[in-house]
DNA sequence: TAGTTTTAAGTTTTT
DNA sequence: CTTAAAACTA
């Protein structure tokens, strides 16, 4: 689902009125009740949370220990009683999940929340940057590259190398964004001590900059490079935000922490919730000691810790935290369940990967056809796997017995071609300089425009600022006859959706039985460029499967555009939109969402979740821990162990496969180390014992003179 | 230049 | 095994 546009001027309008009236209803001492309902729920250190103020405060939230509850209410408490204006509060999460989820709860308890900024870190970037696009040397309507941009964007400023070559340095480029390193910065060799690599990364960065364009690690470093050049912006930014609120603060990088830093002032009330336990993001430079030395960075903070588990049963409980007490650098919780009793979590041995899918079936649908207090529904379970690709043994199990399934995550929607052809499309209209949507995009249909004519186009754009659309249109009279042919289709194309859009650019006269209808916004717009420019017969007629799917996925996302306005700054946010929210999801959403299904989905993706029964899948050597990962990278893992265990509710099930077909060639598995470091008797084993694949624990483990599990 | 075939490569996790 | 890039032919 595409979130909703900004909320409109009438909104707060009408909470201003709803305000007023609350001042007028809760006036008398006799309703207090009514008002402090929202605190009623909560436990002593929750609501101590909620109520602290002054002091940077820091909240270490164990898992499933009502994290969320303490930030929604802690919202709702800064607008009732502190009487902070909601616009003046900022609440930053990671996932726009998390975002939508925040922004719901809040808006339940308190619906002036409406109007408080709820956002990602990077869609709070996105909306800075738009803001100070001219001291960022930006458009406001720039674009966002992703990693595949991105390397587009390298291989373009490094024409000698190869994508494959190339591909480990966007990587590094990433990386040096998320620690705050720029070119020259000396410490950039903490990433990478090769000259290669600063020459690179300093090409890439000015080609960025010629194109209009920002990468996902702009989103942030740009943004606090401008409050630090200019303490008048963060000075106003300062005055804005009264109150900021941080969820999931483990995973904040280097450049997160600093962006923290330029928006707190003397005023500002800080409040940041994190378990270190769960930091699980890492290789995206996820900094723990963000969270480990917050206390130093920001001198007086508090600290309170919530060690109440109310989610999963106690025997799950333990299980995890086992495991996860192996690791040396943690801050140290003890996480007490509040739901004693429950049912041991089981250990399955599997010979292969499709017994293991194959198991998974089978425990859900005896669940399902159980009678009685025990009965379960698909969707109560779900099934946890380390890496995508480990979904399709269950998905091809789960549809040969029919049982209903949801894959989350990896439908990478705006992944396909002929999405991120289109998206390239809309790029050129919001960006003309954006150069690598227009390479992606002159020749597709075929135009005629090969190496040769486009070399042609690109030394025009060199004469004027980079503006490829532009470039094309001068380059006419010097391209073959077919190509200029093409071309000016294109231009004409483009040209009568700039004009749908209020025609900023020397657009061809407005037709009016074209005009695009109000309610209809941005999509009637986006659904006629992709038939003007061809690209929708294109792939209509390359749909491989022939069940139009491509022309279903762009009629799709003509449709998600609809909720913007016919603009160029609706299309700029729509595009935004698109590329900030990889979880954007077909139409068929509600539908989808109501249909009783298992859950598929990656370790990673759970962050947040909660689900009654849980079966966590390969658990192999190799495989989850991933490739002999050591140190600080094997403590991610197990941390990742962790965090999968502790989304169960009341029934935990692992598995582990004795083969399993590895790039495509069967493999044999070892059982993945954490299953050893399991506390003797904290689960049941069924299927064969390990021993009796010849299998022995990973080697160095400790606990193979104390004798197996 | 377009489209097809061959060959190679490479596979975490996500904003 | 799947996907992507490079080479080749029409």
């Amino acid at each position: 689902m595409p979130p909703a546009p900004p909320a409109g001027y009438e909104n707060r309008l009408a909470c201003g009125i709803l305000n007023a009236m609350n001042t007028l209803l809760h006036s008398g001492e006799s309703v207090k009740s009514a008002e402090e309902d929202y605190l009623a729920p909560l436990n002593p250190e929750q609501l101590e949370a909620v109520l602290h103020s002054g002091h940077p405060l820091l909240i270490l939230a164990g898992a499933g220990s009502g994290k969320t509850r303490v930030i929604t209410a802690k919202i709702a408490y800064l607008i009732k009683e502190r009487r902070i204006p909601p616009h003046a509060i900022l609440a930053v999460t990671f996932t726009n999940k998390a975002a939508r989820e925040m922004a719901e709860r809040a808006r339940d308890l308190e619906e002036r929340a409406s109007s408080v900024m709820i956002r990602t870190f990077h869609s709070f970037g996105a909306w800075f940057l738009r803001c100070n696009a001219e001291r960022a040397g930006l458009e406001p309507n720039f674009t966002i590259y992703d990693e595949d941009d991105s390397l587009s964007l390298l291989s373009l400023a490094a024409e000698n190398r190869e994508r494959s070559e190339l591909k480990p340095f966007v990587r590094r480029i990433a990386r040096a964004k998320d620690y705050f390193l720029s070119p020259d910065d000396p410490d950039l060799s903490r990433i990478d001590y090769r000259k290669d690599f600063k020459t690179l990364y300093a090409a890439y960065e000015e080609r960025l900059r010629r194109v209009g364009s920002v990468d996902f690690g702009d989103l942030i470093k740009r943004p606090v490079e401008i409050l630090k050049e200019q303490p008048e912006v963060a000075s106003r930014l300062r005055d804005r935000f009264h109150a900021v609120l941080v969820d999931e603060y483990q995973d904040a990088n280097v450049a997160q922490f600093e962006l923290l830093r330029a928006l707190f002032g003397p005023e500002t009330y800080l409040c940041v919730v994190g378990d270190d336990d769960q930091s699980i993001y890492r290789f995206r430079g996820a900094e723990v000691r963000n969270i480990l030395e917050f206390p130093e960075r920001f001198p007086g903070t508090d600290i309170i810790r919530l060690e109440r588990n109310y989610r999963s049963v106690s025997p799950i409980l333990h299980l995890a935290s086992s495991v996860v007490c192996r690791n040396q650098g943690r801050l140290g919780k003890t996480l007490v369940a509040q739901r004693e009793g429950g049912k041991q979590p089981v250990l399955s041995f599997l010979p292969d990967q499709e017994e293991e899918a194959s198991f998974c079936a089978r425990l859900i649908e005896n669940s399902v056809r159980q009678s009685g207090a025990r009965k379960a529904s698909y969707a109560d379970w779900a099934v946890l796997y380390r890496t995508n690709a480990q979904s399709l043994s269950f998905e091809t199990a789960f549809l040969r017995r029919r049982i209903p399934y949801r894959v989350v995550g990896s439908l990478k929607f705006y992944e396909r071609e002929e999405i991120k052809d289109a998206l390239s499309l809309l790029s050129c209209m919001a960006n003309p300089k954006d150069e690598v949507a227009f390479r992606r995009i002159i020749n597709k249909p075929a135009r005629g425009v090969g190496p040769a004519a486009l070399r042609r186009i690109m030394e025009e754009a060199d004469g004027t600022d980079g503006d490829t659309v532009a470039a094309a249109e001068r380059a006419l009279s010097n391209l073959p006859p077919k190509a200029r042919a093409g071309v000016t289709v294109f231009l004409k194309s483009l040209a009568a959706s700039a004009a749908d859009l209020g025609g900023r650019r020397d657009a061809g006269p407005r037709q009016s039985d074209w005009a695009v209808k109000a309610g209809d916004g941005l999509s009637v717009c986006v659904a006629r460029l992709l038939h003007n420019t061809g690209l929708a017969v294109y792939h209509a007629a390359n749909d491989e499967s022939g069940t139009n799917q491509r022309a279903g996925n762009l009629q799709e996302l003509a449709n998600a555009a609809s909720l913007y306005p016919a603009t160029f700054e609706g299309l700029a946010g729509f595009l935004e939109h698109i590329e900030l929210d990889r979880s954007f999801e077909i139409a068929r959403e509600e539908e989808d969402a109501a249909r009783d299904a298992v859950t598929l989905i990656t370790v990673h993706n759970t962050k947040g979740l909660e689900f009654p029964r849980v079966i966590m899948t390969g658990l192999e050597q190799g495989v989850f821990p991933r490739t002999d990962k050591r140190g600080e990278e094997l403590e991610e893992e197990r941390r990742l162990f962790y965090v999968g265990a502790t989304r169960a509710m009341d029934e935990l099930y692992l598995c582990t496969a004795a083969r399993r077909r590895l790039y495509g060639r069967p493999a044999f598995m070892r059982p993945s180390l954490f299953l050893y470091e399991i506390e003797q008797g904290r689960m049941r084993i069924i299927g064969d014992r390990p021993e009796c694949f010849g299998i022995l624990p990973p080697e160095g483990f400790p606990a193979l003179k104390d004798g197996l599990l």
